[in-house]
DNA sequence: ACCCAGGGTCATA
DNA sequence: TATGACCATGGG
């Protein structure tokens, strides 16, 4: 079977495993996916939903405008439980003076995806893969999200060699898959990131009549295994 | 007591 | 350009 074609067979067995994924990425408007994205960064999602919730009860959550004029300490309190929260309060209040600057949601979500992109890499704490979860799933954009787990898939099954930077990974995707489309964009990302936390620990075949296996993947090898990692075999 | 999390920035070499 | 320190809380 020709690689690429093996990344359509790990979508095809995943959804097949996990179903549609509705709603993964849990939100009720695009401001709180923002919020969401940035609160994530290196934290397990559960964290993060405990800070949204000290947003959403003090009703932080609906406008960047209202979130500005929050007293810092106030708002550091909120973001505590999902840790960095010094950080995080400086990177989340200087994403809403930049998103209120632009001009909000309706002015920002005419822009061309690559300008929108660039852009959001210039605010100080969004590096590209906060930018891409901000880009796909609170703009609906099509761009393949590139984290941990979907590195170490790509890994495993030996899908790529070497160390490919951020935007290599990306295109590797988006060629392999060989269709732009937000949705399966969306959902294949979303499926890398339930079935590492599904911590599945026996191998199992990906298809019928083939031997592409997926292997666990939740945790990085350590540094002494690196080297004895065995690509799967196709 | 570890290890890790739905990363990013900045200082060094 | 490529590592390393740092950020910090919470769950397994």
């Amino acid at each position: 079977m020709p690689i690429k074609k093996t990344v359509w067979a790990v979508y095809h067995a995943l959804s097949k495993e996990y179903g549609d994924c509705k709603n993964w990425w849990p939100a009720d408007h695009a401001f709180e996916v923002m919020v969401g994205a940035i609160l994530a960064q290196n934290t397990s999602w559960a964290c993060v939903e405990k800070a949204i919730a000290r947003l959403r009860e003090r009703d932080y959550l609906f406008s960047p405008d209202r979130l500005i004029k929050v007293n810092r300490v106030d708002l550091e309190y909120c973001l505590r439980p999902s840790g960095y929260y010094r950080l995080k309060t400086q990177r989340l209040l200087a994403y809403c003076h930049w998103y209120l600057k632009e001009g909000g949601y309706e002015a920002l979500r005419q822009w061309p995806t690559e300008l929108l992109r660039v852009t959001l890499l210039g605010v100080n704490g969004i590096g590209p893969e906060t930018a891409d979860d901000i880009l796909l799933y609170a703009f609906k954009r099509p761009v393949f999200v590139i984290d941990a787990y979907t590195r170490r898939l790509g890994a495993r099954l030996a899908w790529v060699n070497g160390k490919p930077g951020y935007l290599a990974w990306q295109r590797w995707f988006e060629q392999a898959l060989n269709l732009s489309d937000q949705v399966l964009y969306a959902h294949y990302h979303a499926l890398i990131v339930i079935h590492a936390k599904a911590r599945c620990r026996e191998s199992k075949p990906v298809c019928d009549g083939c031997v592409l296996r997926v292997k666990c993947y939740y945790s990085a090898c350590r540094k002494s295994e690196k080297s004895t990692v065995e690509p799967i075999s196709l």
